[in-house]
DNA sequence: ACCTGAACACCGTTCAAGT
DNA sequence: ACCTGAACACCGTTCAAGT
């Protein structure tokens, strides 16, 4: 009883920009960065290296694309209207980005490569229009609306980019670490931090131990809040 | 008349980790983040590839020593006490962070990756002191040091990164294109934010012509100040 | 101990040739 | 129009062999 359906059965569908990246993003969650390769991206679809070139014209744009397509799906995953204020949904946005830097430990570092190298790519405006929207809705006048949404864009990509770490340093010790646990990689950084030179590191090591214990995402969450906070004093005359 | 000095006269000094990373450095500034390669390296050293490998571990390795070379003259460059207030002193390093991104044009890139892959490494730790150290002089309660230090912190790392670009899109464009403009570059991402999607980027194309004009300078200390008075608010009682 | 450089196992990308 | 797959010009890394 072969099952008929109107959407083809997927067996041989057309190559498409849309499959190569799909696999693609398949490709580094499970492969990791060095795992994406041509070869293995063409084999994964059935087909040559060369016919990858029909659809995407190199590797940066194959990354790109990529990281678009996660990053889209990271924002856009927030149900509008869910929170209960502007500052709510800035928290949502944060915490999906958050949350997809876990999902691809590969994002931090391909956000910061597409941000800083092809800013005027679809990124940034995601990210940025996501956030810039709850600025507004919070009552900052108009000309403190770039530097309020780029302080909540550089914070968030700054922190889940630094918290992705677990994640990433896991799947660079190869599929055998796929589970490392978060405390024993806060722990291996707080014990790093407290044998560092007291002389020159001493605020740095009397805060090891905060480390060690910590909540990621509580953290994550109190940084958002720092930062609002600061939005927030935007409104207040100015000294 | 040969010079004659103490310090033998560089000709064919031993290698050594130090040489290597100093070469690699320049390599990546003159060549950019494709242009270090070891072969390329070993050229500049006069010594065959393999040699490399006796003083580091790989090209990991090197790019993590390379950024943390240039991170501490960056951080050590402010002369300690020069600033009036702790506010300053943070203005100063992240300034100091800010020229290096702009004179070292894959420095962004790379931070992201060694602060997401090598967290317990020294490149995190000398950020965080110095902008920690202030923090402790804003008085700032202990409680609250991890989250302050880490605002600074990414929102530093995110906006550096971010404006850095022009730097590095002239780098990838080729020697020719050296000294692009940075209004020009400036325009290039305004225009393309103007052409968005009015119905799905209606923030991000109101801003669009601030992005345009503005002193990226002024506007990353815009930035900072909005965190500090985040930090500030920290003082007051929770609501 | 430190360096040499050929060799290995890969890459991204191109392009004539096919359908 | 779209795909194939061999070929090209590279890589990072290793390692026997030298000094």
């Amino acid at each position: 009883m072969a099952p008929r359906s109107r959407r083809p059965e997927r067996r041989q569908e057309p190559l498409s920009r849309e499959r190569i990246v799909t696999a693609a993003v398949e490709l580094l969650d499970t492969a990791g960065e060095r795992g994406l390769t041509f070869r293995a991206l063409a084999e994964r679809l059935a087909t040559g290296p060369g016919a990858i070139y029909w659809h995407i014209t190199g590797k940066a744009e194959l990354l790109g694309a990529a990281t678009d397509a996660v990053v889209a799906a990271a924002v856009t995953a927030e149900p509008t209207g869910t929170a209960d204020s502007p500052e709510d949904a800035v928290r949502a946005v944060a915490l999906g980005l958050f949350d997809a830097t876990e999902a691809h430990p590969w994002l931090a570092t391909q956000l910061a490569t597409q941000l800083s190298r092809t800013p005027w790519g679809t990124v940034a405006p995601r990210i940025f229009e996501s956030l810039g929207r709850q600025v507004r809705a919070m009552g900052v006048s108009e000309a403190h609306w770039f530097t309020a949404a780029s302080a909540l864009m550089h914070y968030i990509l700054g922190a889940a980019g630094q918290n992705a770490v677990n994640s990433a340093s896991a799947a660079s010790a190869g599929p055998s670490g796929r589970h490392v646990d978060r405390d024993e990689f806060l722990g291996t950084v707080s014990t790093a931090w407290e044998g560092l030179d007291p002389d020159e590191y001493p605020f740095t090591r009397a805060v090891a131990d905060q480390v060690r214990g910590h909540d990621d995402r509580e953290q994550f969450l109190a940084g958002i809040s720092l930062v609002l906070a600061g939005i927030a004093a935007l409104h207040r005359p100015a000294r």
